[in-house]
DNA sequence: ACTGCGATGTCCT
DNA sequence: GGACATCGCAGTT
């Protein structure tokens, strides 16, 4: 028999990619790896854990009762980054689907560190476990130094983009409801690579 | 192990 | 004035 040691490739996602219905897209991000350089330095998280966001028939989505400023870029062009300001102190970042003037995001939960830990160690501050670095999607924006100045960038460039990574079977991918929210608490919007110990700890329920 | 709470920008009524 | 797609600390079981 013949053993092919060959890596696949990895490929940027085109923005085709991000056309995907929002449910599937949140699905196809799963073990996709996300990459973020700053100044020459590479850091690179796989997607492990997803939240799907939609103004139709969704309550928790930000653009539910419609337009603002705020959430602007979630009405705008697929794959683009909709980054937003919570809780008086954190980051969540989002990518944005849906053709435009659809506003719905695919929020990116927890990345499991693969490149460029010490420098999301520095950016966290403290002694924090690999596991914990990027568990959590305030977590994350702080550990890839991630603000509002990312709000609306493009994947399709050299700084931030997303590349095919991994392939995730459908039977590795928990289906559950999302977390930390109050509206829509039904809606089984939340995805996760099943038995990954670098998704973000919070029950499911 | 679990629970309560403080930090406070942006949008809502 | 209140809610929120959060997190980490402090205090308690």
């Amino acid at each position: 028999m013949t053993i092919r040691n060959e890596k696949p490739v990895d490929k940027i996602l085109p923005s085709a990619f991000y056309l995907q219905d929002t449910l599937t897209l949140a699905k196809a991000l799963l073990g996709k790896h996300f990459t973020r350089i700053i100044h020459g330095k590479k850091l690179i998280g796989k997607i492990v854990e997803t939240e799907a966001y939609h103004e139709d028939g969704d309550p928790s989505c930000h653009a539910h009762r419609g337009k603002t400023p705020r959430n602007a870029v979630m009405f705008g062009q697929p794959g683009c980054l909709y980054v937003y300001f919570t809780y008086g102190m954190h980051h969540c970042m989002n990518i944005v689907s849906e053709p435009e003037d659809i506003a719905a995001a695919v929020l990116i939960r927890a990345l499991q560190p693969l490149e460029g830990i010490e420098v999301m160690q520095k950016n966290r501050g403290k002694n924090i476990s690999t596991r914990q670095l990027c568990s959590g999607p305030a977590k994350l924006c702080q550990a890839f130094d991630i603000s509002k100045i990312q709000n609306g960038h493009s994947l399709q460039s050299k700084d931030i983009y997303i590349s095919s990574g991994e392939n995730i079977n459908d039977d590795d991918i928990e289906v559950t409801t999302r977390i930390g929210i109050s509206k829509g608490i039904d809606l089984p919007w939340r995805f996760y690579i099943k038995n990954n110990p670098y998704v973000s700890k919070l029950k499911a329920l």
